[in-house]
DNA sequence: GCCGAGCCTGACAACGTTGTCCAGCGTCGT
DNA sequence: ACGACGCTGGACAACGTTGTCAGGCTCGGC
């Protein structure tokens, strides 16, 4: 910007008026300024700007795995409002680890971003306090943060988790598995709410052992399947006849995993996949709409630097049940 | 950071040591900063630390849609080369629209990334020259730039679209229509000169009317289909008995305008989908990988900026045939 | 001809950090 | 006892921009 000025022989100050298209230059000044700009190939400098304005124009977005489907059309949502601010966005992955949340959250603090927008992966967020103490904005997103007062938006997990599992009891099945993400996961254990309050307003009980939680690699949910299917023989318990799987990865695994077994129990799934109308039988999903999540996380951020002060809030997002057919298989 | 001297009664430059721990402060000097910094709750400003310093340890992403599986993959492995630099990652969508490509490269420019990472949606990369000429760092990603020297890591889309038509043909088609992106894609002129070549090493003739370019719209691509396979009536053409799809998108839409149809065509696709071996046939796909392309193209950028100053290299990467049987179908 | 208003313009400080350089002080070797 | 050296700490400039303010110029009105 000094060899603008130099070039064009004004001051510095005029360079930047011309920049930042300020009023109170002539335009010949300008046209002279304009044609060394050219000339000099120049390009302001947005950091060294932003770090005397104070607003960065930028804001942080923590999710599990930006490679996942899920992540990415939350992404795809907070980037649409971003863009509409005219705010870029640094995305990272957790991947699920609270450390490593912590350190992506805490470099994009030091970062100086004007928001920021966590899927939490750790059960303690006060570690943002001193943040939003000087005037950082959170939204958590998909599951509430602890440790902190903020905005979240959710799904209705347990009422989807209801209506799924309603869903596979209104077709006649008395002994329904649930397949779940890791059980200190919040959407995990609403989803697992939602489906034992169904259970119980039926009036049908629950075995523990229905219950699958953990990891969502194709293994060990191929296990967890695998069993919830068989275990009768050895007298244990009945197996079941309808299985919830409680996450787009869980039901991927599962779906593999009942590709190579003869049993073909009713599966409704939580989370739409982008072939499921076209399995036969289709797949029954409760479908979240996790663009719409991200969008409307990104709102409630920016509303939040728009200096609205009102008192935290949680907003819960609708699911709907998509029947495909899926779930209406009998019992064996 | 003034505060924290202040506070700890030391100078600035003590603090800064500390900060970044630098050698030269004695313990108890250290800890007394320590404190001070504790009891402030000060956290280092990275961006006017990345002003004085120069770099920014940053990269940007600019994807076609960060919410497509394909982009968010990608994304995964530059995030994961890029968390191994210790670099944060600006990522944002093109929508295949030259001018927004444009306005967020330049945007990423003038916050002063290291790096760039771009899947062109634009013709034309001129722009970049002088940002390249000021020591930018940019690798294009699934598709080469133009009208500027840079590294690009490609598929290889030609061949890819070659193995897939000509598993076809080994399955007795003559008649493969080829539905395909806008044409003037990259990826999509390569897959259809792939498909091309198939066609010509088997002697088999091309009628131009076989061939369904445009946007990937469900709407759009199922009238390409429908017409595809119905435009023997009038005399025009042999509806075809095959459909190569020339990427995710549109073989997702193909199937589903497929479903409401009777006839059964073979179906091979560029891309592959996360339930394709569950679907009945499985669907058969020419798969590429993502996540190694994101990762590979990462690589070269963070060896660029370690001045490796070597010409401008294209890499390719292998794509894989996966047959799961909708390949097979015999011609009606 | 003088003065004030209004318009352009540029000098300067500041944003929050780091690199350079130098001063103070204690220690060690001769 | 004296000089050299090592270690610690701080003053200052600089990164590239913008906000503040004051100065110079032109022009119109008296």
């Amino acid at each position: 910007m000094k060899d603008v000025a130099a070039a064009a022989g004004v001051g510095l100050k005029t360079v930047s008026r011309v920049v930042n298209e300020e009023s109170g230059v002539s335009p010949a000044t300008a046209a002279r300024v304009r044609t060394a700009i050219a000339e000099l190939g120049f390009r302001r400098n947005d950091s060294a700007r932003l770090l005397r304005t104070g607003s960065t124009a930028s804001v942080g977005l923590v999710l599990e795995d930006i490679g996942d489907p899920f992540s990415s059309a939350l992404s795809r949502g907070v980037e649409a409002v971003a863009r509409e601010h005219g705010c870029l966005l640094f995305a990272g992955s957790s991947a699920e680890d609270p450390d490593r949340e912590r350190a992506l959250a805490l470099a994009l603090c030091a970062r100086r971003v004007d928001g920021l927008l966590v899927v939490p992966a750790g059960g303690d967020h006060g570690y943002l306090l001193p943040e939003t103490a000087s005037g950082l904005a959170v939204v958590f997103l998909d599951r509430p943060g602890a440790g902190i007062e903020a905005d979240a938006v959710l799904s209705d997990n347990a009422g989807g988790a209801r209506a799924g599992t309603a869903h596979l009891i209104a077709h006649g099945h008395r002994r329904i598995g649930f397949v779940g993400d890791l059980p200190h996961i919040h959407t995990c254990a609403e989803r697992l709410r939602g489906y034992r309050e169904a259970m119980g307003t039926a009036g049908l009980p629950v075995d523990e052992r229905w219950i699958a939680t953990g990891p969502t690699d194709p293994v060990t949910v191929g296990r967890a399947v695998r069993r919830l299917l068989t275990d009768g023989p050895d007298g244990r318990a009945e197996p079941v006849t309808a299985l919830f799987t409680a996450n787009n990865r869980v039901t991927l695994a599962a779906l593999r995993a009942l590709a190579g077994l003869p049993a073909r129990p009713a599966v409704v799934g939580f989370d739409d996949l982008e072939l499921a109308a076209l399995l036969s039988p289709g797949l029954t999903v409760v479908a979240q709409d996790p663009e719409t999540l991200g969008r409307t996380a990104a709102r409630l951020l920016f509303d939040r630097l728009g200096r609205d002060t009102s008192p935290p809030r949680r907003v819960e997002l609708p699911t709907r049940l998509i029947v495909r057919g899926s779930g209406e298989l009998p019992p064996a």
